[in-house]
DNA sequence: GATGAATGAGAATTCATTCAT
DNA sequence: GATGAATGAATTCTCATTCAT
C-alpha cells in the first residue's frame, strides 16, 4: 500500500477513535467519520469492510498503544514497590492523555465486551504475567503483604483509574467541580496511590 | 388517575428502565418499550411527552430509589465505622439486586451527565450531608484518619462498587471467570470493604 | 384491520406484483413499489416486513390466483379429453390475462425457487391429485394413451404455455413478427393443444 | 494482441460468463466479475468498455457456440428425421453441457431481448434456413405431416428443450425429485423426442 | 497493459413522533 | 384514555465507473 492509501487509512482510524469514543459503538455515524477523516465513505468499506470491523479494529489499536506505554513503565526496575507506583501513574497518565481509551473501552463494556473478547485476550496474555510477576516479587521480597490478591487489586487499581475520567461528568455534578482540571487530577491519582498502597505494603 | 392508567404509567416506567439499562438513551427503541409494556406506542407520549423525557424520569426514579435504600443502612447507629461499612454494604448490594441502576448511571456519564444534571443534585444535596456527618464522627472521635478527604474516599467507595457490576463483560475476558457468580462478588465486597478500611481507619 | 389499513396493503400488493414481475426481486426498488403504491416506504415495512417478505406474499398470492381458475375449469364435468383441453385453455388464458404470473414464476425460477420453495406446495399438493385424477380417469376409459406419464406430460403442457409469455421477447426476434398479438397467441394456443393431444390421446 | 493479453480477455469473458448466467445482467457485480477473473476491474473496462457491453459479448459468443454444436448435427446426413432428430438431441445435450447458456437466455427474455436483438439476428438467419431446409425436405419426402408450422413447432422444441433447464428448481419442488438427475434428463429428452414427432411424422 | 484509490448516486431498512378516530 | 396508520429524515451499506500513476 502507497503513501496515499495508508494517509487515508490512518485519517478513517483517527477520526472513527475520535468519533466511537464520543458516541460509542452505535451512537457512532459512519457519514460522520468519513467526514472527518475527508474521505468518501465508500472508501472506509473498502478498508474495513464494515462498520463494526472498524470499530474492532480502533479497539484493539487502543489496548496495544495502552499496553505499549505502560509496559514501558515497569521496565528496566527490580524494585517492585516503584514498579507497581510507576505502572499505576503511567496507566493513570495514559488515561489522561488519551481519553479515547477510557470511553471505548467503558462503552465496550456495557455493550457486553463482546468486541474486546475478540481484541483483547492477546494483549492481555502478555500483560498479565508481567504484572503478576511484579507482585509476586515483591510478596517474595516482604514488600508486599503476603494475602494480595493481584486479580482484585489490579481490578481495583483498573477501575479507580479509569473511572475517574468516565465518571467525570457525574463526579462534576457531585463535587461542584471540574474533576479533570489538572490540580484536582493529581489529588486523584494521590489518593489513588495512596489507597491502593496501604492495601499492598506488609504492615 | 384511576388504577388502570396507573398501571399503564408503571409498566412504561419498568419497561423502559429495563431497556433504557440494556441499551442506552440512544440505543433504546419507542417501540420496542411499547412493547415490553404492552401499550400503544402513543400512550407513552401521552404520559411523559417524549422519549427523553421518559428517560429523565427513569433516572430520576433510579437516584430516589438508591437513596433510599443506602440511606436506610446509615440509620440508628451512633458507630461511625459500623454506618460506613453498612453504607458501602448497602450500595454495593443495591447495585446487585438493582443491575439497571449502575448501567444508567454509566451510559449517562458516557452522555455526559446532560440528565442526571436535572435529577441528581437535589438527591445529592439530601445525601451528601449525611455521608459527610459519619466522616465527621469518624474523624472527631478518632476513629477515622484525620487527613481523610471526603470528597475522594466516597468516590473510590462509588467506583470500586459500581464498576465491579459495569465493568463485567471487561472483567470476565481478563478473569476467564465470571466476577457477577456470588462468590466472587463476595470476595470483591470484602475486597473494597478492606482496601478502603484500611485507609479510612485511623492506624 | 380497517379499509384504510386494508386498502394500503391491497395498494403496496398490486404495486409489488407489477414491479416484481417487472424486474425481478432484485430488480425491483422499494422507493418505486412505495410511490406506486402510494404510501410511505415505512408502511411496507410495517405491513411486510420485508422486501423479501412483500415478495413471497406476492408469490403466494399469485399461485393461489392461478391455481384458482385454473381448477375450476375442470369442474363439473366427467369427460377426460374435455377437462384436459379446459384446464389447458384456461391455463393459457389464465397467463395471457395475467402476464405478472409467468414472469414472477421465471424470475424466481432462475433464483432457485427459494420463495416458491415455501410457498408453492401447499398449493401443489392441492392441485396435483385433480389433475391426476383427470389424466388416470382418461387412462382407465381407454381415452388416453395407457403409457402416458402425467408427470412428463403436465410438466411440458406447463412449459409450453409459460414460455409462449415469458420467451415473447426472444420469439420476437426469431419470428420478426410479435407472438402476443392475438391471433399469433391463438395460432400458438391451437399448436400446442394439437401436439399435446397427439400425444396423449389413445391412438 | 499477445498471449497475456489474450488469457485475461478470456479469462474475463469466462468468469462473467459464468456470473452473468447465475446472477443475470443487473444481479452480477463487476468487482465479482472481476475477481473471478483475477484482474483488475479496471482492465474489464479496458477490454469491454462497459458492463453492458461485456454482457452483449457474452450473450453473442453463447449463441455462436450454440449453433456451431447444434449446426454439425445436421450435417452430413440426408435423411430429414434422422436429421431433426439428431438436432434436438444435440440442442438438448447442448443445454446440459452448457448450463450457461439457458440462464443467459432466459433473463434475456425477462430483460426484454435487447441486447439479444443485437447479437442473435445474424446467427437466426443463417440458422433458420438451414432449419427449415430440414423440415422443408421432410414435407417433399412425404415423411413429415403436410401441415407442420415450422415456426410453431421449432418453438415448441427450443422451449421444452431449454425449460427442461431454466425451470428445474419450480420442477423439483413440483416433482418432489431432482429434475437434472441423469436418469430424469434422459426420460424428459425421450419424452420431448415422442411428443415432438407424434406431431410431425406424416399419419 | 496494469493497478489500487476514489466517487456520487442510490439501495434497503429504521426511527421518533404525529394524525385521525 | 386508547389505538393503528402514517411520515420524513436518517442510517448502513453498495455499485458502476473513473482517476492518477
Amino acid at each position: 500500500m502507497d503513501g496515499l492509501a495508508h494517509d487515508s487509512k490512518q485519517r478513517i482510524l483517527a477520526a472513527a477513535e475520535e468519533i466511537f469514543a464520543t458516541k460509542g459503538l452505535h451512537g457512532a455515524r459512519v457519514d460522520e467519520i468519513a467526514e472527518k477523516a475527508q474521505i468518501n465513505k465508500r472508501m472506509l468499506y473498502h478498508y474495513f469492510h464494515s462498520k463494526n470491523d472498524l470499530y474492532a479494529e480502533v479497539l484493539k489499536i487502543n489496548f496495544e498503544r495502552m499496553w505499549d506505554v505502560t509496559s514501558q513503565a515497569t521496565r528496566d526496575r527490580n524494585n517492585p514497590q516503584v514498579q507497581l507506583v510507576e505502572a499505576i501513574k503511567s496507566y493513570f497518565y495514559f488515561l489522561k492523555e488519551n481519553p479515547n481509551f477510557p470511553r471505548l473501552m467503558t462503552w465496550e463494556a456495557l455493550e457486553g465486551g463482546i468486541y474486546a473478547k475478540k481484541v483483547l485476550p492477546p494483549i492481555w496474555d502478555a500483560a498479565f504475567p508481567q504484572l503478576r510477576a511484579i507482585i509476586d516479587e515483591g510478596k517474595s521480597k516482604g514488600v508486599f503483604r503476603d494475602d494480595l490478591d493481584s486479580r482484585q487489586i489490579l481490578t481495583s487499581i483498573h477501575v479507580l483509574c479509569i473511572s475517574s475520567f468516565t465518571q467525570k461528568d457525574i463526579l462534576a455534578i457531585l463535587w461542584k467541580d471540574n474533576p479533570t482540571r489538572p490540580e484536582n487530577l493529581e489529588k486523584r491519582l494521590e489518593h489513588i496511590l495512596s489507597l491502593t498502597l496501604r492495601s499492598i505494603l506488609a504492615n
